[in-house]
Formats: C-alpha cells, structure tokens, sequence
DNA sequence: CAGAAATACAAGTAAAAGCTCGCATTTGTC
DNA sequence: GACAAATGCGAGCTTTTACTTGTATTTCTG
C-alpha cells in the first residue's frame, strides 16, 4: 500500500515540479499580478483539472513555490556563510558573496517580485521576512567568528542591515544598463566594506 | 465656454481628490491587490458610475495617486535637500533626513506598497525609477556642495546608493516592534554615516 | 489479466470585478 | 427662468478567473 502510494506520487510530484517550474516563468513573464492558474496550466501542458489534482487552490501553488525557494536559499546560504574562514579580507568576501547574489538573482527574477513585493499577502510577506532573519544571523555568526569581541545583538543587527543593502540594490541592477549595474555592484561592495569595517 | 468648462472642473478636481483620497485609504486597509473600483467608490460616498466620469478605467486611478505622491515627495525633497546648509555636522544631517523619511513613511502606508511593490506593473515601477533617480540627484548635488572635489558621477551613485539603503530599511521598520524599530534606525543612520564620510 | 488507485482532461459553473447605460439632478450663463 | 453642460446615480452587463465535474486513460499490485 505504502509502496504503492509512493510510486504513484512519484510521478505526481515530478508533476508539481512542473506547475512550480510553470508557475516561476509566468510570474518571469507577465509578472505576479497577472498569472492565472490556467496560464500556469498551459504554460505547464496540461489541464487546469490536473492541476487542481495537485494544488487545492491557486494559494497552494504560491505556497509551495515560495516554499521551493526559501528553502533553497536557506540552505544554500547556511551552508555558503559557513564555509567562510576568518582569514579572507573583508573586501574579497564582501565581493565574492554580492557576485553570488546578483547571479542568483538573474537566474531567477521570479524569486524578487514573489517574496520582496507588496503583491503578495501576509502570508508571504512573513515567509520572506524569516528567511531574511534567517539568513541575517548566519551572516552575524559568520561576522562574530571574524570579530569575536563583537556582541550577539550588534552582529544581528549588521546581518540584517547588510542583507537589506543587498536587497536594496538588486532591482536597480535589473532596470538598469550593463555598465551602470556595474557601477551599482561596484558602489554597492564600497558602501559594505566602510560599514562592516 | 472655457470660463465654464473651468468652473465644472473645479468641482470634478476636487472630486477627483476625494477619488484618489479613498483609494489611498483602502490600499491602507485591505492592501493593493484587494483594492475594488467598487470599494473605492463607496468609501469616496459616490456611485462606480460617477467613479467612471473621472476616471476611465482602474489603472487611471491608480496612475493618477501615483503621480500625485510622486509630485509631492518630488518637491518636497528638492526643497528640503536644497535647504541644506553645507557646515551640518554628517551625523545631525544623517539623522534629520532619515526621521522624516521615517515620519513620511508611517503616515503614508499606501505610498510603498504602491511605489515599491511588484504587484505594480511597468508603469509604476519605472515611475518609482525616476522618482528615485529625480532624488538622488538631488541628495548628490547637496553632497557635492558639502565636498566641493566630489566628482559628479561618484555623487551620483552615492546619492542613489544611500537612498537605497533608506528604502531598504523601512518596510522592516513596520513589521519590527517599535524598540526593534528604534535599532534599526539607528543602525541605518551609523551605516549611512559610514557610507558617506 | 483484473481491478483499483492515481492521473489526465475538456467543458463548464459560479462569483467577482471592471465597467456601461439611461436617466435624474445640479451648476452656471444668457 | 430657460437652456446646455457637467455631474450623479445604481442597476446590470460582460468578461475574466478560480475552481468543479464526469469521464477516459495510465500505472501498478495481486
């Protein structure tokens, strides 16, 4: 039964990976206010009854594709900030994890405007604001092990006002020339490096 | 007829505030993506027809309180930057214009889910573009007049940059406690000050 | 192979939201 | 006071959209 069960939700979960993977790009595409759940259906190639197999509401498919991504992200920068030795000048780190996020965010633009716009609900506000927080303090706990003499609450602070700067700057790379974002990226490492140090 | 037509105006100007008033409000309340024309209709005290005669469809509504807030925060920053006398200590300097950024941002709810929001399709985001750009300027040239070998370009940048990191912050403000709130402040200001000495 | 569970689909439903229409009322000029 | 233009109304039309239903097909166990 157990075993049966899985084998059949193999094949629908490989399916709900397909309306999320659907669901990105038309939000990519026409932006979040505008997707409906048929697009996502015909974006993903199938019918909206089968989609409503999978996801009981269009909340659900929101849901679980914001889920998707804070997870991922969660993971991928505990894992990042963790394997941060003390030993590397601020400048370089500071430049290698800006690069690291600007490329992230120009593989997935769905990402920005699902968890960072006012669009979305409570729900997903919350949802963003605890990956924030979470990986505020990672970078805290990766600040704290470059100064040790620095306190617990400053270094959340830092993490936190360091991510926001971040975020900040993102969307005015997307709509900006080549050449300008890279003098916003560039401005961007300054502005970290003198408040960090 | 014109002498006419101006008199009839006036009426429909006013009536057109009282529109762009009450959409304010139920933005405020239930959020962008919940606004109705009908609601904003029945809190303006007047029926979706009327609504209609002033406004040709929602995305005129919205256009129209947009371009009302950024006309006013345009000129009031061009005048509260230009005001800015260049002996100010940076710290004070730094610490004025973030409280009234502050002050402007808990009395006008509506203004960044509006401006800063994805929800918002192209128009109004590049409207927040220049809106942002139009300020920057505004903060460089004020920064070039307290560092005379400042070049332009690199004010520029500056300008936008701590603009950024303004913005950045205040939608955490809102969702913080208030002694939370206080921190992040403060924090913003020490960043800023950094940043820009 | 049989039968059950999961998956797939297309047409369709019900409600909501944007917007219109025909008509009544007010405003201002002669 | 009369006429025209502007304003005001609210019931209802039209379109859109989230979601359902009934049925057909595939997948896997015994």
């Amino acid at each position: 039964m157990a075993e049966r069960t899985v084998r059949r939700q193999a094949r629908g979960l490989k399916r709900m990976a397909e309306i999320l993977d659907a669901a990105e790009q038309v939000i990519a595409e026409v932006g979040y206010p505008e997707l409906t759940t048929n697009q996502v259906a015909a974006r993903a190639g199938m019918s909206p009854g089968s989609l409503y197999q999978f996801f009981r509401n269009k909340e659900e498919i929101l849901d679980g594709l914001v889920t998707r991504y804070t997870d991922d992200r969660q993971e991928f920068w505990a894992g990042r900030l963790a394997a941060v030795t003390p030993d590397v000048p601020l400048d370089v780190l500071v430049g290698q994890l800006v690069d690291e996020s600007v490329r992230f965010k120009s593989r997935s633009p769905a990402y920005w405007s699902l968890l960072y716009g006012t669009a979305t609900g409570d729900r997903l506000a919350k949802a963003a604001g605890r990956l924030h927080d979470d990986i505020a303090r990672h970078i805290a706990s990766m600040l704290r092990r470059r100064s040790p003499g620095l306190a617990e609450e400053r270094a959340l602070l830092m993490g936190s006002m360091a991510l926001a700067m971040v975020k900040a700057v993102m969307p005015m790379i997307t709509s900006a020339s080549p050449e300008r974002g890279a003098e916003l990226v560039g401005e961007l490492k300054f502005a970290l490096v003198r408040y960090l140090s």
